[in-house]
DNA sequence: GTGGTCTAGACCACT
DNA sequence: GTGGTCTAGACCACT
């Protein structure tokens, strides 16, 4: 299921909760779905299982998923919602970066285009009115 | 010169570089210019001077500032414009975030209005004389 | 692994990254190899981790090594390469050695020996098989 | 006389060294010559009397220079000689360099150039056919 | 005064 | 175990 690179700086449990959060943003996983536990991950994927357990644990503690002790880790009902209102907070990143690109003389447009490309790539920001029908 | 949290989570040798580098970017330094001595930021930050030097030397490495030991510090001729393209590796970042708010199903509108908010906040982004009359 | 002099004129950290790109160079270190740990440097020859740490960040910058924290330092795909095209440098050292000797009246040959000599003796620079028949 | 350049990396006391070398190998000063004064240099070029002091003492250690007191810095008899053999110690740096672009498989060929094209434009390495006739 | 190297030792995050 | 940050303090070279 985890896409996981050892030789990536971003670390390994980082690695866990943002696939985890794709995979229930996009669908992949749905509410009250079982994820795959920690000791099936830690054999297919050569990951310590205390690393699992972390990146679980984070997640736990946003009300993401929750373990059900004896029988594992489920996606929380409402999962969705909290995942979208905690990503609120990266809005204040885009401003930090569009400021200091700003300072560094490029133009407003490079970052239009640059949300626009990824707007247009991703399933959920793309429109898609036949839904509607 | 500086404001230092030594209790952020940035390191405070990245603190002083992205500070030194809005100071390059806004004219307050200017090319030729010499920055504060090593010494002088440690007493009156009560940093560590190998601290300030890990920060000076990134800088140096990357051609922004250079040293000229036993008289100091001084902003590389060409800084700005060797900052500006630096920071043009912003944007894949930027690319990385809106994929990651359309996947959370925030608006494009939302992060379009923050990257307004910054660039008419900011001195370089700010619109020229003309919008006066 | 490493043969350090501290009383060398020639800083620790430098020795250090001098003998890791002879070791990638002549093959005793292979990319994607992992490097001996800052720690096990330290206690085995008796010199301060945050040196050792210098000298791997000063390569790690260059693209030569790259340091996966919790894990170690791995010598990079294509470092080879890269040490090859960021020892070109050396040949304007050549150059100006060269004009030094040439001013104080050395005949070329002198230097073409020693060139000779040091490429028949490196195994890169030997001569093929070839030349035995 | 000097050109000197207070933002170079290399101390100002070894450009002295480095120029004096220059105009006593290229005849620019002959044997018995006096030099600039100290004092005479300070003041042209800006430069503290105790850094000019420095580099004409190691000259005279060398044998290059002497000083006679109340008068002056007078270039030695025997200086081209000694100087060329000083710089023979050079030979050895060219070897080592060459170990070191020989490791990174950049060709023999390419150092030759450099000394061919360093020689041709040197004076004393021209060749001068005149002066065998 | 300036920058630069190094040590000893503490403490942190990640695996 | 791994790398990374920081301090306190010594000592060096150059101006």
């Amino acid at each position: 299921m985890f896409q996981i690179d050892p030789m990536s700086r971003t670390p390994i449990y980082e690695q866990i909760i943002k696939q985890l959060e794709r995979f229930i943003l996009s669908g992949t996983l749905s509410e009250r779905d079982q994820i795959p536990s920690v000791r099936n991950v830690s054999v297919n994927h050569s990951v310590n299982p205390v690393t699992i357990l972390k990146a679980y644990n984070e997640l736990d503690a946003k009300g993401i998923i929750h373990a059900v002790p004896g029988r594992g880790y489920f996606v929380c009902e409402g999962a969705v919602d909290a995942l979208s209102r905690d990503k609120l907070s990266l809005l204040a990143e885009v401003h930090r970066l569009a400021e200091e690109l700003a300072l560094a003389g490029i133009p407003a447009e490079s970052l239009f285009e640059q949300i626009t490309s990824a707007y247009s790539s991703t399933k959920k920001g793309r429109s898609s009115p036949d839904d509607q029908g």
